[in-house]
DNA sequence: GAGAAATAGTTGGACGTCAAAGTATTTGGA
DNA sequence: TCCAAATACTTTGACGTCCAACTATTTCTC
């Protein structure tokens, strides 16, 4: 669907007309709505053929950069700032593919590792090439762009508190 | 759970290590992600209390803007560039809620048109008020950095044929 | 060293999104 | 005019995410 007018720059007249305030919050939070909606599904659309996802992905290839490719499970849901719950549900399903496999903690019985296998590690590096090739889905964007977007959300997240 | 480093920058520096390419669209991809995920949990947060969440409200700020407050929903869907069956989701959430109430469109049997009611306006009116109040979750972003993102996002939405 | 509190992970339920298929109606071309 | 194609919406099902509750284990504290 190709509208005739930035649905954004819409919006905002229509905000601005209501006396609503915040419009640059506004404008920038849907912006960027928007944006992750056109990653996602480029980025996902570019995976399915490996039978992945950016979240398997993400996870292979973390556990793909490790000394002895394993983590906690915890340590993933932290490194990839997901719920463990979600954790659980991808660990399974890339278990079930065979790219992964839960071993127990040497250490801590509460615990449990993600151990890459030898075809998790091939799939990591095939993801990897493939969202090379579609520039992670930010195709369309200069360089500079990206730059801008990185710093800006950079303010964003340390005001979240993501890192010290 | 806040990290002792931030981890786009360590997933770009673990990225480079392998020899992996397209480094920085992988950041400004992450980055975007990340940024999504920050914004959709403040806005729900704020919004939960009024029994909304973006995607209603979204819904009930579009019609509050029509001069009759109502619109066929393939209409809202286009505007707010989302799937018909969330459409019909999200209007049976807010119908069976009393801010919306579907009727027949006059001239076209195929359409629906969503009503929006006296509550239902009142609702966008205290939702807009609430989402300015924590500015769309964007707290923690420079006025520049919100006009930077708007602008680098432009090019992406552009770029994929979002308007003409 | 015993018990309370914290931590690791899983499970089940609510909710949201999307794709595909189905029904009803309208449009457009032969 | 008539029929095929397009359009509008709903339904169903697959998936993903989060929260809350639960089990098991470890750590902290007195």
């Amino acid at each position: 669907m190709t509208l005739a007018f930035d649905p954004i720059e819409e919006a905002a007249a229509n905000w601005r007309s209501a006396g609503w305030t915040a419009i640059g919050a506004m404008t920038a939070a849907t912006a960027i709505t928007r944006a992750h909606q056109i990653l996602t599904g480029r980025i996902d659309a570019a995976l399915a053929p490996l039978g992945l996802n950016f979240s398997r992905f993400e996870v292979l290839a973390l556990l793909s950069f490790t000394r002895e490719g394993m983590l906690p499970l915890g340590k993933v849901g932290d490194r990839l700032q997901v719920h463990p719950a979600s954790v659980t549900n991808t660990v399974n399903r890339l278990e079930a593919d065979g790219y992964v496999r839960r071993e127990p903690h040497p250490t801590d019985r509460r615990a449990t590792l993600a151990v890459l296998t030898a075809e998790g590690r091939q799939r990591a590096e095939r993801g990897a090439a493939v969202l090379a090739d579609i520039e992670f889905g930010v195709a369309g964007m200069s360089a500079p762009a990206r730059a801008a977007t990185d710093r800006a959300i950079l303010e964003l997240r340390s005001a979240a508190g993501d890192f010290a």
